[in-house]
RNA sequence: GCCGCUGUGGUGGAAUAGGUAGACACAAGGGACUUAAAAUCCCUCGGGAGCAAUCCUGUGCCGGUUCAAGUCCGGCCAGCGGUACCA
């Protein structure tokens, strides 16, 4: 009979779909095992490749630990808020809702084809309101304590999707989605105070096992920075202070910098008020991306009029505005010390400004000597001949007792704009009164449910479709009974995701976003897999949610996901990022039509390194397609034999499964599915040298069940084995007995390969030298030669060195 | 610019901790079976020399450490990702 996937496929699926065999068991006794993958946005396009690589592997891991013994909880849900659900109900004039039950309902069966061991009594959409329910709570709660507020702050104002954009779905100057030009605006948005938690969300990534490139990129993101805050004086009696990291360089201070949006500009009666104002204007009317782009050129005028005073020269020392300043970081001021920093040693060289070594080492005369931790301290007073560090503690401690400054660690971390002027979003479930302010819900309101629109298009005025909508705007003040607006903006589509993981404990719960014994139980995550891209956005929000939660006393943990993986993108055949408008988008449906679905994930993880990006090749498929072939032809006829245990392994083949359980198990555990296969393919090719037994074929099905479930489950079946193989025990291997009697030793002479030669396991060193010296090869080789020094790496090589 | 990662056959990729480079596959070539094709099975497959056993050479480039370097160190080059006037 030939290897008929299409059915065997369909049949286990069907099994499993009614026997639920992977339904995971709140307050189970055994220990608990939390996988959890990033739930996918379900787009109209359905799965594409990116997809199944992150699912597999995870999958795999499921299957794996559930036969170690575990009680693992591996979900699945959907990410359905978001703009292209929006604009695709636009263009086509249907509800987003009906276009996300329509687009989850494909994705379902996409994810069922592929045979995935989800728990899919546990599939959450963070559209369906008693979902948002929780997510619009979480909001109230975070604005109870202070960490949601409203301002009015400029925006990166998307011109074709009309929407506000965070700053993570700013790049390049364009938009994340659309790539339309991002100009600023001045706007009052929501924001949450993610910046409150800087510290903690950095210092707390050395309590997480997560994969280093993670944590590094968070903590750029996030980027922490000690220095001091000094003051300095000006002529006018006024204070500018300003943050620095080198405040060891404070004697070469020779001008300030303050950034156009400065307060004290309005305050001061400036010589050429015009010419600064002029700047201003300049500045104010250049989007974010146009002021960084001018990076080559610093421009700058001369607030004339007033002067600085340098706290510890006295010297008075001019003041600039500059557009290289930033309003928005450390005090929107600086000290410019164009001796060791580049941009100030360009502005100096630009408008004629006095230039000082502090610092020895370098020539300040060709360029500014920044990398100078290691210099000496010079022209320098109080703290001349110390080091750079040495200096930095001296000199901030004299600014503390002088109280002209103190030490400061600053973030490069914003505040997250919370804002949406979308429709398909969750309603922020606060009302607009005029007498009582922003007043929030009261929980039995919740969810607060969106409305029906005539129109989802963003209005002309930038306000959400929402606002449109008199009839639902207008509402009583919770407060004061009064008259009220409802708030029209919306969530972002982080909002839902930022907490998804706790309501696959107690996905039903209509009290709590979880029940505490659920929480207690299955939280933290022990593994989650995901995208890089998500890594300062999502990963980041959700930290924060969670902390928060923390606080507040919600969820046990202060961190939740304890170990974080991540993988590559999967390529076009060309060896380029999948895009649709490449083409050269391939997605799994004809993989698994062609193949199987059990091919299909084979070659998912056989493709290369799970880590990084590997390209697709639609021929390279068909290997993965030979290898199970292989295994029906092997395994499909009944292997006769009572002794089914791994210690009935012939004594032909026991070396090599004892090897391949050990090396199958530890890859899985690393990441390793692309070796993992490897040694499932090597065990089937010794198999076709000599036949396996009965006990053999179940170490193998064993094995393979988490890589390719349906063949395996339909082998087990055809061989007679009792119940589901996903649900066997893992075998276990014996370390002895993954070495063989005798091992081949390279020898070496001088370091240099001459030829190999089979010696027993842990030959003692004499007997070894003794077998090397009688082989005929060396021999030839060391012939009127002394032996000076012998090097023996057991069980490996020998290494003479002869003269 | 800064931070991180990567560079190995025609291709995807292997190589615990410095210890036989190229596992496992794909593609290609040759052969068996077949009327033929597909499928399957067997052989070859980094480069060079040789009938051959064998020898030389080879992991982006240059140098170093070591008995021994794809692996460690220093200096380059190229590609990918992140970030960007962050003081």
């Amino acid at each position: 009979m030939k290897y008929d996937f299409k059915s065997i496929e369909t049949k286990w699926q069907g099994r499993w779909e009614a026997e639920k065999p992977f339904a995971a068991i709140n307050g189970d006794t055994r220990p608990k095992y939390y996988i959890l993958v990033e739930f996918p946005y379900p787009s109209g396009d359905g799965l594409h490749m990116g997809h199944p690589r992150p699912y597999t592997a995870m999958d795999i891991v499921a299957r794996k630990k559930r036969m170690q013994g575990y009680n693992v909880l591996f979900p699945i849900g959907f990410d359905a808020f978001g703009l292209p659900t929006e604009n695709y109900a636009i263009q086509n004039k249907i509800h987003p809702a009906v276009v996300t039950k329509n687009n989850t309902a494909k994705f379902t069966e996409q994810l069922k084809m592929l045979g995935y061991s989800f728990d899919w009594d546990r599939c959450v959409d963070t559209t369906d309101p008693n979902y948002y329910k929780w997510t619009q709570w979480i909001f109230l709660k975070l604005f109870e304590h202070d960490l949601a507020y409203k301002a009015l702050i400029p925006v990166n104002w998307c011109t074709s999707c009309k929407c506000v954009l965070a700053n993570e779905e700013v790049v390049d100057g364009v938009c994340e989605r659309c790539g339309a030009d991002v100009v600023r605006r001045e706007k009052s948005q929501w924001l949450l105070r993610i910046t409150k938690y800087a510290e903690a969300l950095n210092d707390d990534l050395d309590t997480v096992d997560f994969v280093e490139r993670v944590k590094v990129q968070q903590r750029n993101w996030i980027g922490r920075s000690v220095g001091a805050e000094v003051d300095f004086k000006t002529t006018t009696g006024d204070v500018i202070r300003v943050f620095t990291t080198r405040q060891d360089t404070l004697y070469g201070a020779t001008y300030m910098v303050i950034s156009p949006e400065h307060s004290l500009l309005n305050k001061w009666t400036i010589e050429n008020e015009q010419e600064v104002k002029d700047y201003q204007a300049a500045a104010a009317k250049k989007s974010d991306f146009e002021r960084t782009e001018l990076v080559k050129e610093k421009t700058g005028v001369e607030v004339k009029g007033i002067r600085a005073i340098n706290p510890v020269t006295n010297s008075e020392i001019p003041i600039y505005i500059s557009d290289y300043v930033l309003a928005t970081y450390g005090t929107g001021a600086i000290m410019a010390v164009p001796g060791h920093d580049t941009r100030d040693w360009e502005f100096a060289k630009k408008y004629n400004l006095p230039i000082i070594e502090v610092v020895s080492g370098g020539d300040v005369a060709k360029e500014a000597y920044v990398d100078c931790d290691t210099g000496t301290m010079v022209n320098s007073g109080m703290i001349d001949g110390l080091n750079v560090d040495d200096a930095k503690v001296k000199i901030t401690k004299w600014l503390t007792e002088q109280g002209l400054g103190e030490e400061k660690v600053n973030f490069k971390l914003r505040d997250w704009v919370f804002s949406r002027q979308k429709y398909w979003g969750e309603p922020i479930p606060i009302v607009i009164c005029g007498k009582c302010g922003y007043v929030p819900l009261p929980e039995s309101q919740l969810p607060l449910v969106l409305p029906e629109v005539e129109k989802y298009e963003t209005t002309e005025t930038g306000e959400s479709p929402l606002a449109a909508m008199t009839q639902w705007t207008t509402t009583t003040c919770p407060k004061c009974g009064g008259e009220a607006q409802r708030e029209t903006d919306t969530m972002p589509n982080w909002a839902g995701s930022s907490w998804y993981f706790l309501r696959y404990a107690d996905p039903h719960n209509d009290t709590a976003l979880a029940s505490r014994d659920a929480l207690n139980y299955w939280t933290p995550v022990d593994w989650y897999n995901g995208g890089m891209e998500h890594t300062t956005l999502h990963l980041l929000y959700s930290r924060f949610w969670h902390k928060f939660l923390y606080n507040i006393g919600i969820v046990p943990t202060s961190e939740p996901y304890m170990k974080r993986t991540s993988h590559g993108f999967i390529l076009g055949e060309d060896g380029q990022k999948m895009s649709k408008s490449r083409g050269n988008v391939i997605n799994p449906d004809n993989t698994v039509r062609e193949y199987g679905a059990d091919t299909a994930r084979l070659y998912i993880m056989f493709i290369g390194d799970f880590e990084k990006t590997a390209p697709w090749s639609q021929s390279a498929v068909k290997g993965c397609k030979k290898f199970l072939d292989r295994v029906w032809n092997l395994a499909e006829i009944k292997v006769d034999g009572r002794s089914t245990s791994i210690s009935d392994v012939s004594a032909e083949h026991e070396t090599v499964i004892h090897r391949a359980v050990k090396k199958v198990g530890s890859d899985i555990e690393s990441l390793k599915y692309n070796t993992a296969i490897a040694t499932l393919m090597s065990l089937v090719n010794d198999f076709y040298v000599a036949a396996p037994n009965r006990a053999e074929l179940k170490v193998l099905l064993t094995m393979l069940s988490p890589f390719a479930p349906h063949i395996a489950e339909e082998l087990w079946e055809l061989q007679g084995f009792e119940g589901y193989v996903s649900q066997q025990p893992w075998p276990e291997y014996d370390e002895a007995k993954t070495h063989d009697e005798n091992v081949t030793i390279a020898v070496q002479i001088m370091g240099k390969l001459r030829g190999t030669i089979e010696a027993p396991l842990d030959c003692d060193d004499e007997t070894l030298i003794d077998m090397v010296k009688k082989d005929s090869k060396i021999k030839a080789n060391i012939e009127s030669k002394e032996i000076i020094r012998t090097i023996i790496v057991k069980n490996k090589l020998v290494n003479l060195i002869v003269k």
